[in-house]
DNA sequence: ATAAAAACCGGACGCATGAAATGTTACACT
DNA sequence: AGTGTAACATTTCATGCGTCCGGTTTTTAT
């Protein structure tokens, strides 16, 4: 395939090129035909490179999805990063905009890429090995954040239990919006359940504080 | 292969000693290598049977892992049915042991089997279509349970998403500990999510600040 | 009871796809 | 200009799914 362009480009702008252009489609793919469909041969083809050229850089599958999630880890950290600066000092608006923020990262199609790969690593050690570094980064982040978002609600009796309860089920509601088989649509379940996990953030113990109606939001 | 054959086995005894063992070899085949490594071959020698004769009953892979969920959900209702019995009559014991149960079938091996297929016919029209019927009525069957299990609660304001709320919660724990990939080991994480799920089961509707502010929007 | 028919089971081949080894081209340094 | 090294391309090997055909056991009809 003659490469027309008398360009003279550097090694290593040549690498990082094909390498983004790699990971980008490695991205795509997973995001699109699922981790089993995702064969190195298909990320090739829709990077626009030989299937040699990518065994250079990413000798076994592994290598590149590993690399690949690293890259999707990086952007949803920052992401994270970022929005949390967006938070009201109040706290009677923190935790339902914390909600907001919450659902919107799980309800989006990178959650499912994650997933796909967390179910693909419980079978296989080796991409179990590589993504649990990345996946413990994440919770830590996720973890911090929420922890100095509530602050100074770590004080009160059960916020353990409700952080736990809170993550664990707007994972399952996300869970269940992605994957589970339908024969018919079902309506967006998140105005409800928002409500009920507000008052559940919010607990009986200071309902004087946070009783305030919170907004509506979109 | 030359069997003796005193034994006089009618084709019916035959065809139903093979397909149990068939189904039963693919259900353990999912549990221990997930679905990717759970191929025709592998099946067919954990059960004992030759490929050949095994694609005489199930012509693909769709078929095999098609009837052996559907096996999987029969027995799962069952069980359920029966443990619903069980269940106490006072409404205050009644959550709980609920919650337990739920715990108790989502934390079961049997919940990361139905989970990596749900994964798996997000990529694949035709395991998808397979499984949509199963998991419609297993959807209704709890559905139905639950609601009959909290019978008078569903006059009170909020139930809906205190429903929707403890259900995703409960699935999104189990999705946690199953396939979250994990540097160290962690504590169970029940009793603590229990403690809250009973909470918001059976707490706030008894005040009358909270059913005031329900239903924001929707 | 026995022969014909049907059902059941076993082994093997073709096709497609994934991973890895080997060969070829382009760049950098002196 | 020439050589060593890194980037890239092609070829080969291994694995798994789906299907067919031959052999055997059970059933049915006389």
């Amino acid at each position: 395939m003659a490469v027309v362009t008398p360009t003279h480009r550097t090694q290593e702008q040549r690498r990082a090129e094909t390498q983004a252009k790699v990971l980008d489609a490695t991205i795509k793919s997973l995001l699109e035909d699922g981790y089993a469909q995702t064969t190195t041969r298909h990320v090739a083809a829709l990077a626009g490179v030989s299937p040699g050229a990518m065994a250079h850089y990413y000798p076994r599958r592994v290598d590149l999805v590993a690399s690949a999630i690293e890259r999707l880890a990086e952007q949803r950290l920052e992401a994270w990063a970022e929005l949390a600066e967006t938070l009201s000092d109040d706290p009677g608006e923190r935790a339902p905009a914390l909600l907001d923020l919450l659902w919107d990262d799980f309800s989006s199609p990178l959650f499912t890429v994650f997933v796909k790969l967390w179910i693909a690593a419980a079978d296989d050690p080796e991409l179990y090995q590589r993504l649990a570094d990345t996946e413990r980064r994440i919770a830590r982040t996720i973890a911090r954040l929420a922890a100095q978002s509530i602050g100074e609600m770590q004080s009160q009796a059960g916020w353990e239990g409700r952080l736990l309860v809170v993550l664990a089920a707007v994972r399952g509601l996300a869970l269940t919006e992605h994957f589970e088989p339908r024969t018919e649509p079902l309506p967006d379940p998140w105005p409800i359940a928002r409500a009920t996990l507000i008052e559940v953030f919010a607990s009986p113990q200071n309902r004087k504080t946070t009783a305030r109606r919170e907004r509506t939001r979109r």
